[in-house]
DNA sequence: TCAAAAGTGTTGCGTCTACACCCATGA
DNA sequence: TCATGGGTGTAGACGCAACACTTTTGA
């Protein structure tokens, strides 16, 4: 079975050029269609769903690990990505049993001998602009795509979990770092911004003083009208000015919302 | 040489006892006498200081683990006890190279064939009331103490920065939960309270207005009186009300200072 | 000309800040 | 009785939240 082969090779592969016990998952977010949605994927010859990750060379940092991880799953480089917790629970499987789970895959425990029973996995989140991605499988992936938040099936392992916690960071973080830039193209209106706070959050906000507190922030610069969405006033553009923008954040100045 | 024979047990166990490739540090913090301290060790052979840290056994959960080793350095086990990054960059020793400092032990590089050649660490903060804490040296700890948080040396490894951000986290997280009672003795005083929060904050308080916020938070409860403090007014003692407080961590109340 | 969405400004309330006086105590 | 520190109340500033009307556009 040429698959099993794939996969032995893999796990060798594990044993002799990364970092036994420790790996890294990513709850990379995306926003579309007034959704947020995170990149899900699934193992070939298992049909439940979890998120991608990633493991640490010998040699390597362990945010370029990360880096390199999100852009072999994504192809992005230049994006917001943040450790939020690390996850080092012995049966992080809450699901199915680490035997049920390698049966499906059509292991035996012996093929994991000289691997460390268990890892300690670091969390990181993501936030990608949706359009620019392209989901690539690897090896083990039969399938990747995206899905909307709140509609997460169970996931193998500790991974709802780690949605859960990593939705929670994201709102926190909210509140001390304009995040919004990475998740919105480059130009964008004030009802998409607002649309992708009150997604986060979830709840509504009122627009005007949304506004407000956004343009007050000093880190938006208006561009020319819009026309195209329908029969109404066309919204401006805007785009985030990245000089203030850097300089607020390296001035921790608070973005309450 | 007696010393370094009890250091190759010592990697031996690591070897076979731990999950290879993830250690821990704690950056435990204690208050005494208006100031800040940290827990630094030295390890025999060595006049350097470092944080204290620990090790994960194969089939033990990764915050038992932090548990367990604050245990073994503190005595304590009741205390607040936080994950805030895990660090894993290569080269995590920016002061003395690897090879001097092992050699320093009295070790060569063959000792340690079989290990990782690195580690990731997850970095733990704790706040624990000073006068409990019984400090216990372990195998290669020579000595261990309190140290003022603005006086903390030169440290091995990446630890200087470990403290740092942990600092950083605990202003933060200042915020959001009233913490102050993990580094206070039961009873305490308003003025106890407020200096503490000036410690960690680094910056003067206006005393009505912290009071006023303190009780506004309904998370304290008063005592009688209490006398001592030489020729002054006596303050009066307050008590966490547990309950209260319990319940102002689930509903995520801010507590903004 | 109407419906739907976007742009903008003002008012009021509540909260935080700044500030001063009285009280208790030991020397 | 005085110096030192602790307890408390109030007035003003500020910021945030609530809210309504006008503009644009396509149907």
């Amino acid at each position: 079975m040429e698959y099993k082969e794939r996969l032995k090779q893999f796990i060798q592969e594990l044993k002799t050029g990364y970092l036994p016990s420790v790996s890294m998952d990513f709850v990379i977010f995306g926003f579309h269609e007034g959704q947020l949605k995170v990149l899900l994927l699934q193992w070939e010859g298992i049909h439940d769903w979890l998120l991608p990750g990633g493991r640490v060379r010998l040699n390597e940092n362990l945010d370029d690990a990360a880096y390199r991880n999100l852009r072999e799953r994504t192809g992005l480089g230049e994006v917001f990505l943040q450790q939020f917790h690390t996850f080092g629970n012995v049966i992080r499987n809450t699901y199915y049993a680490i035997e049920e789970t390698l049966d499906r895959l059509g292991l035996s425990p012996e093929d994991l001998e000289g691997l460390p029973g268990r890892d300690v996995s670091v969390g990181y989140y993501a936030l990608v602009e949706y359009t620019k991605v392209k989901p690539s499988p690897d090896l083990l992936t039969q399938e990747i795509r995206w899905c909307s938040i709140d509609e997460v099936p169970r996931l193998l392992f500790d991974h709802n979990e780690m949605i859960t916690l990593a939705l929670k960071t994201l709102r926190r973080q909210l509140s001390y770092q304009p995040i919004g830039y990475n998740l919105l193209p480059d130009k964008f209106t004030m009802p998409q911004l607002q649309q992708l706070y009150e997604t986060i959050l979830g709840q509504p906000l009122d627009r005007r003083n949304f506004q407000k507190r956004m343009l007050g922030y000093g880190i938006l610069e208006r561009l020319e009208e819009r026309k195209a969405i329908g029969a109404h006033k066309a919204p401006y553009l805007y785009r985030f000015d990245m000089a203030s923008y850097q300089n607020a954040l390296a001035e921790e100045r608070m973005f309450i919302i």
